[in-house]
DNA sequence: ATAATATGATGAACCGATTCAATAAAATGT
DNA sequence: ACATTTTATTGAATCGGTTCATCATATTAT
């Protein structure tokens, strides 16, 4: 078994020097028409498979790929459906720009460190790290060009985020509009510890969590200026998976039955609470009325459809793509707008 | 601005080799502790970024990552339900064995060829591509693993595929069993040349991709059995979108209204089907029976909750990407067992 | 005390391309 | 006809590591 064919030996068995071999392959128009095809001719006849991609990568220090680091495990970007989006838009550049995505996947910290080290790309899009991570310090040691997605990381070439605390004042408004006074706020999580349930002011006051906190500032700005104490909000902590949302919601009305406004974090928990109170017959919105953030599609299709702060997913990770591909600083963060998307879990049809 | 600090710099200035400095970092005990020590130490002052990942690749020759090779856009795999399940499958298996998942994109065939060309991989996992194709033929030519996963490509070192042709009889079985007797199958497209609707026996006779292939041939056959006549059976080609699916329902349904089994070949369409079916007052399943084909989540939660014969896309996806990753020939194709869904739009809730 | 083995370190070869300054030949301008 | 520009080709340097046969030293066995 002969190894591999080189270009070296396509060259000497063409007749001409490996760099003009080379050009046949990447830069056609550099060598003569007749000479090219008889290089590739020989190139064919002999079984050269092309330039091998790691030697030119080696060479010309190009990967031709964009690194893309979901949280701690990957199971949960492929189920949710916000990342689902981000990856959409992230993918749309990366076919534009014929780049490649690299998805660095690990089970573990220590392994997405590794994984990151080995990746061969040009570029890392991070989504919803924590500042102190053994990940991020892993992709900042690569100094290559990085680029946050819903997270502020300190030194990142550019951050793309959502207008969370306007979206948040928003959808508090707007329960306000329909008449809520007393209100729960189901927030995602705020740490990795896995803690759930009722939060109290000191861990609300301690978010590093930058969706999190943003969107909690939002919240508590409108209804403060509306009147309410935040001391009179229920802060309830909640995995961002609706099947887990529906217990909790079901404990915090038994606990708090005069709760008429529910403001939840993402469209996963609404729907979760959603399904919850239908279940054990509250009136969804005649009694309470719900909002969540991200305007997802399944939110159209829930019982009573879900109102919702809209963002557009798809395109904030085309444009932190973008971002990170292009590769220039760019202190200021980008923010995205919301939108506010009302259906019939916080106001009847007929009004409005 | 100094150049990248290289291995051979730290070394000298450790006044050590290169090779025991390669060691420090890839072998550590290879060397003694207190040297090696010495080396990092060094290493960390300098600012040593660490090996350079396309160097260590091109001299070893392994990528440390699975190339993931979807059909035309890749849009439509983060859309698919059950593509988004494969995924999931392999980049579970992914980060089981510390690699990277390279996910192939591009706007048309070939740039997809020359994103083929330009990834460095370990291997290549396809799912449902046809046989004659530039991307295929990329991928034959980088002769690296590669492994079909729903198709059943020449030359694959290992083919994962779906018990369509079972999963489909079984289908078929479970509506005669509800007592239809005038079908429909809607079938996923046969081709990329964009026709759709009625299919005619020639169109059906020369189907090259393997899951319409072996479905349509499982639906006929015990269909066939119970006496119907193949061609009393109205064929419609759909695309895999619930939305576009309600129109050519619709149709249908005028056109044949006697229809009382509809087979769908995927429960995206299946889904399609049913909101149809519901909007236009028809009662299911009542007067009309309607089952799909994959048993994913959404099905679960239409009205009527939808009958399906499921498969496991998550570990069909796991599979895949582990036999990939061994890279050993496999002549025979693994097959994955369905199991049939049974909800209500096949059968009334009370009637068992 | 000597032979046999284990451990640690060395240094050159190698992985397979791309690039670029230098040169030769051909085309164009005056 | 001569100077200038354009186009093609060459060959050596370079990208930054890992590997492995070889040698030096330290440890254990007899």
């Amino acid at each position: 078994m002969g190894n591999r064919v080189r270009l070296v030996d396509v060259a000497r068995a063409a007749g001409v020097s490996q760099g003009t071999a080379s050009n046949a392959f990447g830069k056609p128009h550099l060598v003569r028409d007749e000479l090219r095809e008889k290089i590739l001719a020989v190139a064919a006849e002999m079984g050269y498979r092309g330039p091998h991609v790691m030697a030119r990568m080696l060479r010309t220090g190009k990967a031709g790929a964009l690194g893309v680091v979901f949280p701690d495990n990957l199971e949960y970007a492929f189920s949710d459906p916000v990342a689902i989006e981000l990856l959409r838009g992230i993918g749309r550049e990366c076919a534009h720009q014929s780049v490649n995505m690299m998805i660095i996947s690990a089970e573990n910290q220590e392994q997405a460190a590794a994984a990151v080290n080995n990746a061969a790309v040009d570029a890392f899009l991070v989504h919803c790290y924590s500042e102190n991570n053994a990940v991020i310090a892993a992709i900042r040691r690569r100094n290559l060009p990085m680029v946050g997605i819903d997270t502020d990381i300190s030194g990142a070439t550019a951050t793309v985020v959502l207008d969370d605390y306007e979206g948040a004042a928003s959808a508090a408004r707007h329960l306000l509009e329909c008449g809520a006074r007393k209100f729960a706020i189901l927030s995602l999580q705020v740490d990795k510890d896995g803690q759930l349930g009722l939060m109290d002011a000191r861990r609300r006051g301690a978010v590093s969590h930058r969706v999190v906190r943003e969107r909690l500032a939002g919240y508590h700005a409108v209804l403060k200026d509306a009147g309410i104490d935040i001391a009179d909000i229920v802060h309830v902590e909640c995995e961002n998976l609706s099947e887990n949302v529906r217990g909790q919601v079901i404990d915090l009305m038994a606990q708090f039955p005069d709760i008429d406004g529910i403001l939840a974090m993402s469209d996963v928990i609404a729907i979760g609470a959603l399904e919850a109170l239908v279940k054990t017959g509250h009136d969804v919105p005649g009694k309470v009325k719900v909002i969540g953030i991200d305007g997802v599609a399944r939110g159209a299709r829930t019982t009573p459809p879900l109102t919702s702060v809209a963002q557009n997913s798809v395109e904030k990770g085309r444009i932190a793509a973008e971002l990170a591909l292009a590769g220039d600083d760019i202190a200021e963060p980008v923010l995205l707008k919301t939108r506010l998307l009302v259906r019939a879990s916080s106001k009847p049809l007929d009004q409005g």
